[in-house]
DNA sequence: AAGCCAACCTGGACGC
DNA sequence: TGCGTCCAGGTTGGCT
């Protein structure tokens, strides 16, 4: 389940290993994984070279001159980096062929909220990008009090609200809020600016954090782009995350788990109001 | 307009 | 052991 800062570390790895490489063949396996664009724009990336990788949000952005090649790697997408050779694993939606005989290989297993987009230079269309809202590392304290201040509806729904703010799921939101003393079913304009100040910090802190972690394992000669987090995740320390019934750090008071808004929350009903 | 919620999908964990 | 059930979660679109 990647977010923000599982993202970031998939597209500065990937980066890293194909900046420059020529494109050899693309080859589309599951067509309903196209989202935007058309196989014929998907074609053009061949012979071309990928310039940059980057993220807006939750989304890895592969740039080269045919335009940008959007992957939405929602529930359970990885980002494979193999040899050509290598045998084609179960659930691979799309392969790159690069011309030094490696394949960069899109797989997603559970297919929410999944996909690839081709956003061609120039145009418009910017795809699943239009509606994001500032990033969530970069969105100055002042935007993020305004944002969120006179709203009605719970913290917790409102920091999950890509068209808000861009890249935090449900770990980070979670997080966050705890870090911050402040209860995820708190309606966002219960909550006072200076607390709400607080929570960008915490939100910026636990991102920040997350991103450094994620980047610790670089070291690692791994022919893999990991791209489930999975390292990410165990780096970081997690308050509340999938610790419900567990104690609190803090203060020992068992940490309660709740559904909001059809996902899970987990937070310590002491420390958070 | 803002906000709520179901639907999408499948591997893995868990219970009997 | 094996089967069934449930849960995880990002995003969209439809509804109120």
């Amino acid at each position: 389940m990647p977010e923000l800062p599982e993202a970031r570390t998939i597209a500065r790895r990937l980066h890293a290993a194909i900046a420059g490489c020529e494109v050899a063949a693309v080859r589309l396996c599951r067509r309903d994984m196209l989202k935007s664009g058309s196989p014929r724009s998907l074609r053009r990336f061949v012979a071309q070279r990928w310039d940059r990788v980057d993220t807006r949000g939750k989304y890895v952005v592969l740039h080269a001159r045919p335009g940008r090649l959007v992957v939405q790697l929602g529930m359970s997408g990885r980002l494979v980096l193999t040899e050509s050779r290598q045998p084609i694993q179960p659930h691979t939606h799309l392969i790159i062929t690069l011309s030094d005989g490696r394949d960069l290989r899109s797989v997603n297993p559970r297919r929410i909220a999944a996909g690839v987009h081709v956003l061609p230079p120039g145009s418009d269309d910017l795809g699943p990008l239009a509606v994001l809202g500032p990033e969530a590392t970069d969105i100055p304290p002042a935007e993020f009090i305004s944002a969120l201040r006179s709203r009605r509806r719970a913290i917790k729904s409102a920091l999950l609200d890509s068209s808000l703010l861009a890249g935090v799921g449900n770990i980070y939101s979670d997080e966050a809020l705890a870090r911050a003393g402040i209860r995820p079913t708190r309606r966002c304009d219960r909550i006072s600016p200076s607390r709400l100040r607080a929570l960008h910090a915490s939100l910026v802190e636990v991102l920040t954090e997350a991103i450094a972690a994620g980047g610790s394992s670089l070291a690692d000669a791994n022919p893999f782009v990991d791209a489930d987090g999975r390292e990410g995740y165990f780096a970081v320390h997690h308050r509340v995350y999938g610790r419900g019934g567990q104690p609190c750090t803090a203060c020992g008071e068992v940490l309660r788990r709740m559904v909001l808004g059809g996902r899970s929350s987990t937070f310590c009903p002491r420390c958070q109001r």
